[in-house]
DNA sequence: AAGCGTTTCAAACTTACGTTTTAATTTGAT
DNA sequence: ATCAAATTAAAACGTAAGTTTGAAACGCTT
C-alpha cells in the first residue's frame, strides 16, 4: 500500500532540494545527499555527471514549469484585459508561486526557497545558464508593467520593480528577517494564503505611489 | 606615504568579510584567506579559535554599532516629536545602513549584504547568538510602528514591518532579483543615496496603505 | 642584555570531499 | 534462455579542508 518509490534520479533530485535549501549548496556533500536518497555515492555522477550538475537539475526541474506558469497568467490576462491593473498583474507572478508554494509533489515551498537562497549565493548557473535562458521573462514583465504603470520614468520603474520582486521572493521564501529577533513572532510561510492576503496590498501600494516632485 | 598596515587580526577580519560576503561562509576557505590577508594559516586559529569563531567575529564587529546607531536615531526622534511619521520611522533605520554603505573603513556596503547573505543562509550564529542579544531591536521597532501606525493590528502590522525589512536589506544588500534575467538592468548598489530616493517611497506606501475590509 | 610572554611561521595531521574505477547486478529485447 | 546494455555497488583515489604542533622570531620590561 505504500506509494510506489520513485526511481534513483529522482529521489535525489528530491534528496537534493531539500538539502540544498536547508545547508547550501557547499555544505550540502554526496554522501549525505545519496545516505539520505538510499542510493549509491556513485548514483550522483552516474546520473547527473557531477555536483555541479545535479544543482542546474534540481534547479531547472522547477524553474521553467514556474516561469512557464506565470507566462501564461500573463499571456490570459492580457488577452482578457485592455487595461492591465497593477494589482492583477502582481497577481501573475504570486499565484503561481502560490500554487508552488501548496503543492507539495512539486516541490512546495522548498524551490522558491531555494530560489531565493541562490540569488544571493549568486551562484554561476544563475549568472550563465539562467540568464540568458530566461530574460523573456523579465522583459515580458518589464513591459507590462510599463504599460499599467506609464507615469514612471524607465528608472524608477526598474527600482520599483526591484523592490517588489525582491519582496515577493522573499515573502515566498520565509525569510523572515525580523524573526531572528524576535524568535518566530510571525508563523512563516505555514499558511501561503495568509502571505499573499497582506502581501499584494503591500506590494500593489509600494509600485503605484505617486511619484514625487 | 602609504598607510600603515593594520595588524594581523584586523587584517584577517577584513580579508573574511569580503571573502564570506563574495563566496559565502562555506565556498571559503582559511587558506584563501590568510593568503589574500598575507598571514599565516594558523593565525586565524590563534587569533580567533576557529573559522566559526572568526565568522562571529566577523559579523559582530559590524553590527553592533549598527544595531546601536539605529537605536539611537529612534531615540532622538522620539524625544524630540510626538507623533511619529513612519517615513521618519523607516529613516532611522535607513540613514544608519546608509552611512555604512558609504564608508568603506567600515566594510562599506560589504557588511549589509553579509547581513542579508547570513539572513537566508540562516545560520546557527543568528538563530542563537545574535537573537537573544539584539531581541530590544525588533522590540523597540514593533512598538514604535504600533504608535505610528495605530490603525493596523499586530498581525497585518508583524506582516508589514516583515515586507518593509525584506526590502530594505535586499536594496542595501543589492541582490538584484532582475539583474539574473536582465544582465545588470540596474547599477546596483553604486549609489547608496539613489536607492533611498526610491526605496524610502516604497517602503512607506507599502506600510500606510489603507486596511482592506 | 637577558628573560619572558606574545606572535609568527613552516609543516604535518586528520578528516571529509568530489570523483573515478572496476566488478557485480539488473533490465529488456531477441 | 541469452546476450548486451544499463544500472547499482564497493572500494579507492587524489585533493583540499580545518586544525594542531613545536620551533623560531618578535616585543617589551627589567
Amino acid at each position: 500500500m505504500e506509494a510506489s518509490r520513485p526511481d534513483t534520479a529522482t529521489r535525489i533530485l528530491d534528496v537534493s532540494e531539500r538539502l540544498f535549501v536547508e545547508h547550501g549548496f557547499e555544505a550540502t556533500s554526496l554522501r549525505m545527499i545519496t545516505q539520505q536518497a538510499e542510493v549509491n555515492l556513485a548514483a550522483v555522477n552516474y546520473h547527473f555527471g557531477s555536483k555541479d550538475a545535479l544543482f542546474e537539475a534540481v534547479f531547472m526541474r522547477r524553474l521553467a514549469p514556474l516561469i512557464a506558469s506565470c507566462l501564461a497568467e500573463l499571456d490570459e490576462l492580457e488577452t482578457r484585459e485592455e487595461k492591465l491593473s497593477v494589482e492583477s498583474l502582481v497577481t501573475t507572478f504570486i499565484r503561481p508561486c502560490l500554487a508552488l508554494s501548496k503543492d507539495p509533489a512539486r516541490g512546495g515551498a522548498l524551490f522558491v526557497r531555494l530560489l531565493s537562497r541562490t540569488l544571493v549565493e549568486n551562484h554561476r548557473l544563475l549568472r550563465e545558464t539562467i540568464s540568458q535562458q530566461y530574460s523573456v521573462f523579465v522583459q515580458r514583465y518589464s513591459r507590462a508593467f510599463h504599460h499599467a504603470l506609464p507615469q514612471l520614468g524607465v528608472e524608477e520603474l526598474a527600482w520599483r520593480m526591484h523592490f517588489a520582486f525582491s519582496v515577493m521572493f522573499n515573502a515566498f521564501a520565509g525569510n523572515d528577517v525580523l524573526k531572528i529577533f524576535t524568535r518566530s513572532q510571525i508563523v512563516t510561510a505555514r499558511d501561503p494564503d495568509m502571505i499573499v492576503k497582506y502581501l499584494v496590498p503591500f506590494v500593489v501600494a509600494g509600485l503605484v505611489s505617486p511619484v514625487e516632485g
